[in-house]
DNA sequence: AACATGATTTGATAAAGATCAAATTCATAT
DNA sequence: ATATGAATTTGATCTTTATCAAATCATGTT
């Protein structure tokens, strides 16, 4: 988290109302680490805000690539399709998170984004913020940073769905949402889930019946306790050793 | 590709002998859209060269990290490795290509990447490269380009593991180093596979019997022709349709 | 409040792929 | 060339999870 001060409100121009500064997120998107003036100049990036509803879409599959969208309020899923009409899932975004890194390199957006709920997002124009990025000390670093995480969390889902059974799936989901809430201020064991059975299946590669079953399972274990989309977490710890049980054969590698 | 004179050598201080320019990858590597001028500049910023052999490492995981590497050739596995012991292969990387970008947000490497075969890497020590792409024109956005494609590419593993079926998923493996064979000058249709079949099913999320059960399935259907680690494509329009074998309901979904 | 619609849960069965096991081929060093 | 160990192939069986089906539970609407 950054250090601004946040009784200092000497900034009150029109294009700043609705940009970071004022922003609840202030320290956790782009912004963490820049100083106060870099903050004004990024501020100017911002093109606008844009309210979604559940269901409304930042972005279809094949739209030109002009801007990434910051998450200011709720949250979105990111669903790649293939050409059988399968459905993956490879992120769920929360406030703070950056959206259409991967439609940077070809000028599209691969992907169908879509609000899981009434949504804010800031638009910041992709050219804007590249200029920026030359001129602001450590912009650009941030922008390698947060692009470089991306790739860090896709691998991690890569190693969820190539290598671990169903159960430890969905106890590392819950343990990673879990995390994010904490980061956000919210309770690490009262979680409220934004999004389907289905989109979970779609995400963790998973039948969505499976997803459910497992839910009751760990219910009856005394790990969880699941009313609908608000799921309390009883037990951490033993969450994480379910993500981590053993294969059958432990052996090392070549 | 570019359109630099390969006649026209000019240059021929120490520091750029091991360089873009003499790089048998020129325009395929990060210099892709840049000037001369700039390549020069970019040649400044490689460190070093170094050999591997087959088998050595090019990172581990947890090393400090403090630069990209290019292939210049040969081939590598990067090797995500859960705390159960299991492995998931992320990436396979050919010439031309960027190793670490997973790395910049943590400062340290997060999987081991690991020789295939002889290789040859350019070091780009980072912090150079950074000050390098607030300088060089271009620079910048070709890294920003480079990200955002590993972030693709992941993205479309992603829809492999999570979403097809062993099957879709081999050839869908097999038509993507195809292509990239072929945009490295190399036969389409001969492939010579650097990888063991116990890497392949690391990578494919199938264990190492089921890739080899379906290079025998392929075979038998005249899709390819197996030799070992030799495979040759027969029927590339074929093999395009297996990965898109319907699923049992092609309903759309919400 | 009753209804309609979609989401979720639960059950029964089937299929895909993992695992265990063994034979065969390949590669490398001597 | 030959031996040795690793990689690959093939077979038999078992597990996991998908699929199909139906009941129940929410949610929002008129």
């Amino acid at each position: 988290m950054t250090s601004h001060d946040p009784g200092a409100k000497i900034i009150s121009i029109p294009t700043l109302k609705a940009a970071c500064q004022e922003c609840s997120l202030n320290g956790i998107c782009l912004s963490l680490g820049l100083g106060e003036a870099d903050m004004k100049s990024l501020a100017g990036a911002i093109k606008s805000r844009r309210r979604l509803k559940k269901g409304e879409y930042v972005s279809r599959m094949g739209d030109p690539f002009r801007a990434l969208y910051a998450i200011s309020s709720g949250s979105t899923k990111t669903c790649e399709i293939a050409a059988d009409g399968g459905v993956q899932i490879t992120a769920f975004h929360l406030p703070g998170e950056l959206l259409g890194l991967d439609a940077i390199s070809a000028e599209r957006y691969p992907s169908d984004i879509v609000a899981l709920e009434t949504t804010d997002l800031c638009e910041l124009p992709f050219e804007r913020l590249e200029a920026l990025a030359l001129e602001v000390p450590g912009l650009q670093h941030q922008l390698f940073r947060i692009m470089s995480r991306e790739v860090l969390e896709e691998e991690k889902l890569l190693l969820m769905l190539g290598r671990m059974s169903a159960e430890e799936r969905l106890a590392a989901f819950l343990l990673n949402f879990s995390k994010r809430h904490q980061q956000l201020g919210s309770s690490p064991t009262e979680l409220r889930l934004p999004m389907s059975r289905q989109d979970l299946g779609d995400y963790l590669g998973l039948a969505l019946e499976t997803v459910s079953r497992l839910f009751s399972r760990f219910q009856e274990e005394g790990l969880i306790r699941v009313q609908g989309r608000q799921i309390k977490l009883h037990n951490l710890a033993k969450l994480r050793e379910v993500t981590q049980h053993l294969p059958a054969s432990p052996a090392a590698r070549a």
